[in-house]
DNA sequence: TTTGTGTTTAACTATATGGTTAAACCATTA
DNA sequence: TAATGGTTTAACCATATAGTTAAACACAAA
């Protein structure tokens, strides 16, 4: 049948252009690299996605659509929202594990072009963050937690659930700042 | 005095060299784009540096010079080995808060080519981490510290100055790999 | 078998990129 | 002033790279 091997082209192509973006970031990426990793001609990935920056559009998307998903815990509102947070944080930190290219290759790609980065993000990201900052907010209108700004809050939680403490262990300083940066892009600030 | 001239540029196209090879990488960086933010003239960064790999491996020496140089705490055997162990750490820390970039400048770098990029590092790690190493399994042999892996000692206190236990915060698939590589690169495993 | 359609390829083009060269520049010194 | 030598530049070259095209291929329907 022709869909299947129409699928399965294009399946390569991806994992593919995931693997050699990844690696050499959008600039550093070579399209002849790429088909010779998918065992395919060059002209192929034109045929099925125009151009490279297409391509590359295409993996970025699928890789944040994976990222951002796990802020849907947040919409969950029958659990507690420390609950949610920690399930939140959880989940994060299993996906950097899972992904540890990508978390590299996003604050990469993000420190080379912000405004695009960002442009880019909005449309899959979508209202997710949004609600997840809302529901941070209307807890802490409710008294339910302390009232902070809603990237602190996170950060220092995700900070907690790693053993540290923000007061303690950690000045402003010696912090990891990719790690700051992450979180901060992560909710669009 | 033509002197300062001189350095000025080597200068100039070594800061610029080092912003746009971090940023991009050795692939992904164009010698137009550091001459441009070098304010210089394309020619001249063959007239400094021969060509792109010379200057990128000039760039790169530096940037590991000093991170190894963190290692030379371990020669000062005055003080007690976990005191060294901690001010060790501690260095790093500071130092990946000081440059964000290099830290993951460095992990991108080493995932691209492991091979030759160890063989790069070589040169300027030197006997550094093996002294370390041998600091430690000599206080291990002498009884003051417990007999494991070395690079696994060093990771475990890398958390422990975290705030994070092995043990009971962390299994070894939540690790973020990345920092896991780093500090197995580092040792030279 | 022939036709039609979607897929794949080899060969090509235009441009970008790393690198070279010869000449110009400029401060020092004979 | 003229010669010297390190520094800088514009113009150039060869190759790599993104992207195009026309033809070949494969397979299903007529």
């Amino acid at each position: 049948m022709k869909k299947l091997v129409e699928t399965s082209t294009e399946e390569k192509i991806m994992e593919a252009a995931k693997e050699v973006f990844m690696k050499y970031g959008l600039y550093g990426a070579r399209m002849q690299d790429i088909a010779n990793t998918a065992g395919i001609n060059k002209a192929l990935l034109h045929y099925y996605f125009r151009n490279k920056e297409k391509l590359f559009d295409k993996v970025f998307e699928g890789a944040l659509q994976k990222y951002f998903q796990q802020m849907d815990v947040f919409s969950d509102s029958s659990l507690p929202i420390k609950e949610r947070v920690f399930k939140y944080v959880d989940n994060i930190l299993l996906f950097l594990s899972e992904y540890p290219q990508m978390s590299i290759f996003i604050i990469k790609e993000f420190s080379i072009n912000p405004e695009l980065f960002r442009e880019k993000v909005q449309a899959v990201k979508r209202d997710k963050a949004v609600r997840l900052i809302q529901a941070l907010e209307e807890e802490m209108a409710a008294g339910k937690i302390k009232k902070i700004d809603p990237v602190l809050f996170l950060f220092k939680h995700a900070l907690k659930a790693q053993g540290k403490d923000w007061n303690k262990d950690f000045s402003q300083e010696k912090l990891n700042l990719s790690v700051k940066k992450f979180v901060e892009f992560s909710l669009g600030k």
